[in-house]
DNA sequence: AAGTGGTCTAGACCACACA
DNA sequence: GTGTGGTCTAGACCACTTT
């Protein structure tokens, strides 16, 4: 772990239990640099990725303040994290249920959206994640099997994130990401315990290793009153 | 201007006009800090930037690469504009109904969402926003009165948005914001022409000034088969 | 072993806010 | 003027990949 990420996290834990209270000045740099025995540069560095995360803001001149807004702090999944529902549930019970696990060659959509060709297969899968015995997540995932190799149905039933980054070695570089609302269609209905006017939030995503090759395309499905995504957004002046 | 903004600037024009083409591997950051007369350091913020953009990707113990995709390229249309729906739609017709116009003092929550006293005023309005005489979003928005001064009905039926940035000269730091699915309220049935079926996709957010400042919570509902949004997500390395 | 990007330092100077 | 955050340097060492 780098030092400026060793920081950070502190830095979130003395912000998270109110060491740093809302509104209040965290210590200047210099301090702060002195306490955590590293230069003012590595020190900035670590206030730079709060910052970037919205947990402090910066008026040059006067001081770093403690940001907060009582909506900061909720249980919603933060839309950017590729850990798996495990690691963002730590104390709840995830499941998963496979519907269907196959290869199949890509359809002209999917050919566009993971730039492959029409002969390159493509794992297909339908989960059902269920998390403390609830049905949570219905995800629709095409992967691409030259990219994300030998998976079976032991890894699916695990957290497939986790195989890729760990086992497989690769790193994910980023996402595009559409969100939208939806009626439930029939699997909904029959798997996530809603009826005909249940609003489902969908999320349609093609996820790219870091040399920008998309290997993954999936759709999350969720009923209304059981997921919400949020989005910090700060803009660079 | 900053040396590492200058110099990302230059990277940029370089691999717009693709005197560094796609795929291909930049000079080393020693070379290029080298050509900029700059150190180090400093040459890599600009290659921080830019990667961050996502036109760049960096292997370590390898090079530094153009990293192309179509997508990645035109994700302009984001999330995280504020340029107004007038903006978003140039060639559309947009007009406004407004549905209620008032100042109150804020309940608990808004006070906290706020960060302001119970004795602050906001504005209160609600705005039907109709797009090619079609009913689009229905925003509900809180704004502080001590900050977004002497709003007036002619303001809200053009755009508040231009208002602040233009005439008020206030700066829009970024925005915290959730996004759920929901079930239609009243007030849809009546302003959006649905169903008491028909999913509703709701954005939520706080919005903040560059000095960390909230001035704005809002809520903006729409059918779910009017609306999505898009989000580009590049991982920091 | 050589070359790449990533981190870190100790110190300098600048830009800005406030008293 | 004093104190804050922002930028920049010149050089060191580390982590990783390729030869």
């Amino acid at each position: 772990m780098n030092k400026y990420e060793e920081i950070a996290n502190e830095l979130r834990r003395r912000i998270a239990e109110s060491e740093y209270a809302e509104g209040e000045m965290l210590p200047d740099q210099i301090a702060l640099s002195k306490e955590f025995n590293v230069s003012r540069m590595t020190l900035k560095k670590a206030i730079d990725i709060i910052a970037m995360e919205g947990l402090v803001f910066r008026k040059r001149g006067v001081g770093t303040f403690v940001l907060k807004s009582a909506l900061w702090n909720t249980s919603d999944s933060k839309i950017d994290d590729y850990t798996g529902l495990s690691k963002q549930f730590p104390n709840k019970k995830v499941e998963s249920k496979i519907i269907l696990f196959d290869i199949v060659f890509p359809s002209k959509e999917l050919q566009s959206l993971l730039m492959i060709e029409e002969n390159d297969p493509v794992y297909h899968i339908k989960r059902l994640r269920i998390i403390d015995n609830k049905p949570y997540i219905l995800e629709e995932t095409y992967f691409v099997a030259g990219l994300v190799q030998q998976l079976t149905e032991e890894t699916i039933y695990a957290s497939i994130y986790e195989y890729i980054q760990q086992t497989l070695g690769l790193k994910i570089g980023g996402a595009y990401r559409k969100i939208h609302a939806d009626l439930p269609n029939e699997l909904d209905l029959l798997e996530l315990n809603c009826t005909e006017s249940t609003p489902i939030l969908e999320v349609e995503q093609v996820v790219y290793l870091t040399n920008g090759t998309p290997f993954e395309y999936s759709t999350s499905r969720s009923r209304y009153d059981t997921r919400a995504y949020t989005i910090t957004d700060i803009i660079k002046q």
